[in-house]
DNA sequence: TAGATTGTTAATCGATTAACAATC
DNA sequence: TAGATTGTTAATCGATTAACAATC
């Protein structure tokens, strides 16, 4: 069970400590230390201390943290033990690069299903999954127990399709439309804007 | 010029009011007022009028804000006022959409060149772009003058295609590949890792 | 042991918010 | 005018860091 009193913040170092863990022992590294994972993210050390300490005593004094060790533990508190089934709403250009990347089985998600309500899509394949009805996502989603699911369609639609995907007992969505979308606090929602991004990096630029 | 003293963290924010105040535009409200905007985005009023109020006083007392008015002070201030030409480097999936991506033209960016270093796709094109050779990388991006490139490669090649921008005059980067990278100070790197997110919200799913 | 590094407290730093005078 | 909302100060809140005892 996730300590409530953990502040979100803290929880988004998390996976970024996790993916620098994971890059380690896959070098074969087996040892590291809060200086060391500091250098290599732009943390300093006795924030990753802190952070860390907040779930358990994880290191030991004079050698620092075992890799694997540490690794599991976020994966237990991150609650990645298991793999989360995904569902993905749109199925352009974005929705297509998100149904076929390969990135997340590895890192405890897999997508399971991908919706579009463009009726010249819906029955065509990307990789092993075939576009399915939007009309029939909420049945689909709930019948399969998804709680994560992907948002790729177009603006206008997020908020309608946030509302179905909530329906249908969706906790967490990840939401590519260029919007702000509302959802009950129950419901996380996540956004991801390149825009947003470049033009934030866009003010240092002369 | 932007001023020195502004906390990254209000930076951030304003590409958001920005594109709030845009959707507004483009359905033809000309006036709201922190209170409207803090409502549709889960920011305080005082917040967003204490983040504009280090750029200027861009409202009326009593009325609010001119939405078209705050928005082109925004714009100015991010340094939209131009449109900033991106490279993208790594025609996979994610470089593929990005650079068929139509959002970002209306937001100061224009998609220029492309680049890859498999031979197989090197001369293919996607929409109007032909992915170029990584090898001519450096000199077509100094010859076109770009500073903002996006980063959709292989984990393991980030941080060589990093040095390669940099040495090439880039200045921004965005970072879809999983990993940390190191530039100098003045090359702003912001990062999107789809992993990291759901990660993130996975903590609070029972 | 000596050196290194954790876990944690106390101090500092920075960001957010409450409150309100100014004024449209 | 009366009502509304800004811009801004002071207070609060929360996050980060410095420092160090504990200990491997």
């Amino acid at each position: 069970m996730g300590n409530p009193t953990i502040p979100d913040i803290v929880i988004g170092r998390l996976p970024i400590y996790l993916r620098a863990l994971q890059r380690m022992d896959q070098s074969g590294q087996q040892v590291t230390s809060s200086h060391e994972l500091g250098e290599m993210l732009g943390i300093s050390p006795p924030q990753i201390r802190k952070d860390l300490s907040l779930f358990g005593e994880f290191g030991k004094q004079g050698t620092g943290y075992h890799v694997q060790f540490l690794a599991s533990q976020l994966q237990s508190i991150l609650h990645l033990n298991q793999v989360w089934d995904i569902a993905i709403v749109g199925a352009g250009d974005v929705g297509h690069a998100l149904a076929r990347y390969q990135g997340f089985r590895d890192r405890g998600f897999q997508v399971k299903m991908i919706f579009d309500n463009d009726q010249n899509k819906i029955g065509r394949k990307i990789g092993e999954f075939t576009i399915q009805d939007i009309a029939e996502m909420a049945e689909k989603i709930q019948e399969a127990g998804i709680r994560v699911a992907m948002l790729a369609v177009p603006a206008a639609f997020a908020q309608p399709v946030t509302d179905a995907l909530v329906k249908a007992g969706v906790k967490a969505i990840l939401n590519y439309a260029p919007i702000q979308i509302s959802a009950p606090p129950d419901v996380k929602v996540q956004y991801i804007d390149p825009a947003l991004h470049l033009q934030r990096m866009s003010y240092y630029l002369k």
